[in-house]
DNA sequence: GCATATTAAATTGCACACAATTTAATTGTA
DNA sequence: TACAATTAAATTGTGTGCAATTTAATATGC
């Protein structure tokens, strides 16, 4: 398999072949898909997604956050200082131990929830696949995701 | 459906039911499992695509490229830019359209294809899962986002 | 034939991602 | 209790992505 007529190696280095160019692609296509939709909000898709984090529990630290969305402090730092200037949430340093920067919303931060019910709903017809196709789809990915991120830490 | 047990709006927020999460999330896994493979090559996961893409067919112009990438000028200039400082491409203009700038390979970019078959044979593995997955993976990922670029397009 | 519209790249500005390093606080350990 | 190791954020630097604008060349309509 995998060889031309010739028996040259085919395939392997055909963009088309690429599970990971689909999913790249994909990514790219669901951020520029956000964008119209959140400008609304004046949020950014990562931003959203941090939002969407609060919106579950309130006053988590940055490194909680970070696991949540496998984001390191070098992206959610920058992230969490135009949150702050934008007023919907707060940072704070626990006192209990320092090291730690805890993160909580604010009244805006908070009502702005209700505003962005709107946007899943959106973006689910625009996937334009049905609520068990996504669920499959999404189980399947991070399935994919885990395997990455060990293969990832058995060369290190 | 969707409602929690006192009748309220629930999971349409939550993390953990987003498709959109999964795929994001799965594509920053992809570029960092490429990064150590990559190193070897000193290309980036962007700047591999376009090589990808210049392997199938020499003497391609930026907007093609583009259009297979789903990538504007103002992400591949600098990147074709960065690429020709290392040796890899040529660029120049079209003489018969002087819009036009036309990308080759160099030699070395040339030469660099058989080395580079190793990556996705290592990423395939990472990937850890069978070859029809993959490729079901990818056709539904694909249409998806055909999906995503239509529901763009209606807006505007 | 010429003004207008369209097109292709490049440029500008902003916001991620992430590797690598730094800073400061806490933990562990002899 | 010292002091090395670990941990959490922040910082620094590089490379995307992409919207919006600009520049230059080509196509189109009258």
């Amino acid at each position: 398999m995998n060889k031309a007529a010739d028996g040259r190696q085919e395939s392997l280095l055909k963009l088309e072949n690429f599970l990971c160019f689909a999913i790249y692609s994909t990514a790219n296509a669901v951020t520029r898909a956000y964008q119209p939709r959140l400008a609304a909000l004046g949020l950014t898709y990562p931003q959203y997604l941090v939002m969407v984090v609060l919106w579950e529990a309130e006053n988590q630290t940055v490194k909680a956050i970070g696991e949540k969305l496998s984001l390191d402090s070098g992206t959610l730092t920058p992230l969490l200082k135009r949150l702050e200037t934008a007023g919907l949430i707060t940072r704070r340093r626990d006192t209990v131990d320092e090291r730690q920067v805890l993160i909580a919303l604010t009244d805006d931060g908070r009502d702005m929830k209700q505003r962005a019910e709107a946007v899943p709903v959106a973006i689910g017809k625009a996937f334009g696949c049905t609520m068990p196709e996504a669920k499959a789809l999404r189980s399947e990915l991070m399935q994919l995701r885990d395997n990455l991120v060990s293969s990832i830490n058995d060369i290190k």
